[in-house]
DNA sequence: TATGAATGAGTCTTCATTCAT
DNA sequence: AATGAATGAAGACTCATTCAT
């Protein structure tokens, strides 16, 4: 199987760019890791920015059929954002690495090279999702209408893309008990009710 | 003033950083957007990296005496809270490239390279005061008895420190308006009580 | 003066892709001859690739200079001949190494790189200066009427350059010498009139 | 027929080194060209290097056998310089990768690999043939008298085989064709005689 | 005969850093 | 204080070649 072996090489070189960053990351690294030479992985890839595109690029497309799928069960704006936090709790429980990684190079891939503009195409994508549910539960009164919608977006983004860089999976928490966690934080506060 | 002249190639450097990452960032790039040749600033500093080390320990030493000043204060575990978000995203707002450059490099830099030990330490020290706050919230039965604190702890670490890869100065939101719309979300939720 | 030493790296890099050909010049090879280490070339010059961009487009800003001089001059068709000739083993005397680099690269470095379109330009204008001179003279009668005029061009056209393969500044034979010597044979033959 | 296969082979090898140089080809190319990998070819061929050599030394082989048919003719010096020019021009035809191949490559091959050492001898060999029929026309009164013999010998040389690199087989002129509007040039040159 | 995967040496290029002026 | 020219180490990538299957 050819594309067993490249999943392999990309699973390990995914982890290398999580854990040094991508420009830290020298390619004997990735080949020390994965148990080859470093002009081996050009057999199998065309440069180290591919390895990194197709990381990404696979995240992003689970990621956005896992949205996709959540925003056509059309539930009400409460049960989107849980379902929306749960699916990218286990989208970091999966791809863990590529989140690192997307959430430390995303910013200047997309702005500062065309091959990485299908970022900042995804980030509008799930930034129309968010706003869409924020609003239409502000709308219904499911939200608060004090809200700041755009801030609190933001908000709501970083904090669970985050998380890839301390979750470990496997570990203490599973991914939809940190997701319960997290949404009882944002949707009924930390602090007591009176 | 010599002193003067560093200060601002250290802002022009820590510009810089924060727009392309540490790594990735070349001393000719510091040096073009100074107006001065690469090889002139090492009449100014040792290395790139003593550039970085300034930069950060001058950010952390502010952040650790506006922390202390309010542990100081000794105000309740709500207020504590209010208080450590709102010096927070001060201190983005006067030092929102060392953020920036914090936020992103702190990890590795920690955990490679013990001239930066002092990373650690900060953070274990900033962690320690928001670990202690919730604590005293949740025993003082202001702060919800289920919370996880340490889940709760990053959650709220992250989202404030990632603000500073957003975050315009001068643009549309003060820092306050943001800290207060930020400890709406996090103290009260974004639900509507009933 | 840095466009001194600019044009010394420029002669010496000329002399070593003549002798081994540009593919199998190393950038090492370059750096020896001129007396500094491979990196420190790059201060002078963007790539390999530039220098010989250099190399060739300064040879032809003067051949081109050369030809337009001499048909500004408006001579008849065998003067003209006679002239641009001289002219070309003169270039070759000046340009040795570029020339030979010329005459070996620029068919494939025109096709294949969008860089080096020039070269195709140039030879279209050599090419258009040689067959209206040829044709003229064909048309007053001062040339044979049964030559094929593309081939006779190719002919000479290739003869000339193809000196710089042997050709030595400042050995036995002057550029003029030469010159007359290939025009006394294009011009007239190598057969005896009888 | 494993010798059939091989002659494809190298017929396509051949055209791939005189497309783009023996120092540019990559053994990938050619294998391309030819419809299997590149480390397919080494179960027909040791190395890259022995297959320029099988491709050079078979033109070179027929061209001396040619060469030598002519010479042992006896014939005068001008029809012998008419034959050798045919018969090169009919090389050209046949062989055409391989003269240019021979002549881009030929110089620095002989000069720095001695397993190429032949290159040198066949070089010497048809300089003799040339060199030695264009003095017995001298000395018989069919070509001038004041050629300069080695300068003349270079140019009929040069502008012969330099062919190769515009020549396309089955095009517009037969070798024969060319041959003839050469020698033309070349005994009784361009200008009309009056 | 040919494939697929790998090797290892070498190439171009980058870049932090140095230093005489 | 700053420049201009260099160093030298390292990095991405290429490619002829090998070999088990």
């Amino acid at each position: 199987m050819p594309e067993e072996r490249r999943r392999e090489l990309l699973a390990t070189a995914a982890e290398v760019f999580a854990a040094h960053g991508y420009n830290a990351t020298t390619v004997r690294q990735i080949a020390d890791a994965a148990g080859l030479l470093a002009g081996s992985l050009y057999y199998h890839f065309d440069s180290k920015e591919s390895m990194l595109d197709e990381i990404l690029s696979a995240f992003l497309d689970e990621l956005r059929a896992g949205y996709e799928a959540v925003l056509a069960a059309r539930l009400g704006p409460r049960e989107t954002v849980e379902a929306l936090v749960t699916e990218s709790f286990r989208e970091i429980d999966r791809h863990r690495a590529a989140v690192a990684i997307y959430q430390k190079e995303a910013r200047h891939l997309a702005a500062r090279q065309p091959r990485f503009g299908y970022l900042a195409d995804a980030r509008d994508k799930f930034a129309g999702a968010w706003l869409g549910t924020l609003e239409r539960g502000v709308a219904v009164g499911v939200f608060r209408a004090d809200l700041d919608i755009r801030l609190t977006y933001r908000f709501v983004r970083d904090t669970v893309w985050v998380a890839a860089s301390w979750y470990r999976p496997g570990a203490q928490h599973s991914p939809e008990e940190i997701a319960r966690q997290y949404l009882t934080t944002v949707l009924d506060g930390i602090a007591l009710r009176n």
